[in-house]
DNA sequence: TCTTTGACGTACA
DNA sequence: GTGTACGCCAAAG
């Protein structure tokens, strides 16, 4: 790895996301610069193992609003629950009201 | 060193 | 509106 920081950077504000709000892989990827959203995946596929702090990486979800992260969790069916303990609507796997539970980084701050 | 894959996104047919 | 293709960059094989 020649530079982890744009990972740290994912990590840093998929921690600032504020509770009962989500965000998106592209949000992130565009307010971070990293020209594609698939690094924000990366990054946070180490997440938890990649950091000593845990990261509400259930917050993160992809365009969508779909939890297509759900399967890498250590329970498929933890990241709905998790969400739904913040107070976000999931159905289906599915952000409900996702266009006013997101939460831009880039827009926000 | 090259190839393949990956928690995505946008464009085009 | 749905399906397919490509791009993006990084890491693992």
């Amino acid at each position: 790895m020649a530079d982890p920081n744009y990972q740290q950077k994912v990590f840093e504000v998929t921690r600032l996301i504020p509770i009962g709000k989500v965000s998106t892989y592209g949000a992130i990827a565009d307010y971070l610069a990293l020209g594609s959203a698939r690094m924000v995946g990366w990054a946070l596929n180490k997440c938890n193992w990649a950091s000593d702090d845990p990261i509400p990486a259930h917050r993160v979800v992809n365009r969508k609003g779909e939890l297509s992260g759900r399967g890498h969790f250590p329970h498929p069916s933890m990241m709905q629950e998790l969400l739904e303990a913040e107070g976000v609507t999931v159905k289906e796997h599915k952000v409900q009201d996702f266009k006013e539970k997101l939460w831009i980084p880039a827009k926000e701050l």
